[in-house]
DNA sequence: TATTGTTATACTCTATAACTATA
DNA sequence: TATAGTTATAGAGTATAACAATA
């Protein structure tokens, strides 16, 4: 197999190993009552460090716009809350309730969750952890995220 | 660090490299003139072996509702065309035009496409492969698709 | 009766543009 | 005048349910 095959071989699987990964995250946001887009945001709020909304459409990389829904869905899930900031009355604060936190953990926990790498040994894992940074690093410039 | 971070860190490493993937080939799609659905019907779709509208949906994961919509994209494009089978009038053979080639040549090539892994060599190559295999083997049953 | 493809409809996610209330 | 958040609107993707033609 010469290297082209090779590298469309490791393409098409890690786009399938992603996509499992990604049926399973979905999956218990739902159960958490969270669509897929929420229970990101959600991720994204540091309970201990609330901040304007702004901020978390940067950190989504969406516009302001659709924050607005997600915090919507959060905030009648009792989740979040909006503040308005004092200091600069356009402003709105996002800050995690209890509730929200619970939840929030939750969904930290199914986004590192690493059940699908089970197979492999802690050599291996760190083998190919080194090997998903180097990609990465090289690969991935400024544009991506996440998502 | 421990295993369970370690985990986490690989998780969130693929997640990122992939994102950036599918970044290169939906902007790729773009240029082609296909959206993202379309140019992933078009790669399901064997020039050589036309087959029926309902075996699309299963290739995609998706209902055969959907199929409906992206096929007439495809169609008004001229990359494919609706034939009734004579043999069982219900169904519509799907069928690759010549243009249609040309372009879903293009698909394939973008979505094997592995300048992102430029950075490894031969021998890291073979690694990523074999490790990447191991998990998709063990931890990707049945309902796993590629979307 | 069962199946193929279609239509109608709805929900999620995302983007752009215009609006408001502040600054 | 510029910024934060909102609203209105639109398009893509997907799902369910009902329908017509055919088997």
């Amino acid at each position: 197999m010469d290297r082209a095959d090779l590298a469309a071989d490791v393409v098409r699987r890690l786009a399938h190993v992603t996509a499992a990964l990604r049926h399973r995250q979905d999956s218990v946001f739902a159960e958490l009552g969270l669509t897929p887009a929420a229970a990101r945001a959600l991720h994204e709020l540091d309970p201990d460090r609330p901040s304007p909304a702004r901020d978390l459409a940067e950190r989504l990389g969406c516009d302001r716009s659709n924050v607005t829904a997600l915090v919507d869905k959060l905030e009648q899930a009792g989740l979040v809350e909006r503040r308005t900031d004092p200091a600069d009355r356009r402003q709105k604060t996002l800050v995690v309730t209890g509730p929200g936190r619970g939840v929030r953990a939750g969904v930290v926990e199914v986004m590192s969750d690493s059940r699908l790498l089970a197979a492999l040994s802690d050599e291996e894992l760190r083998t190919l952890r080194d090997l998903v940074w180097k990609v990465s690093d090289d690969g991935c410039p400024e544009q991506c995220d996440t998502r």
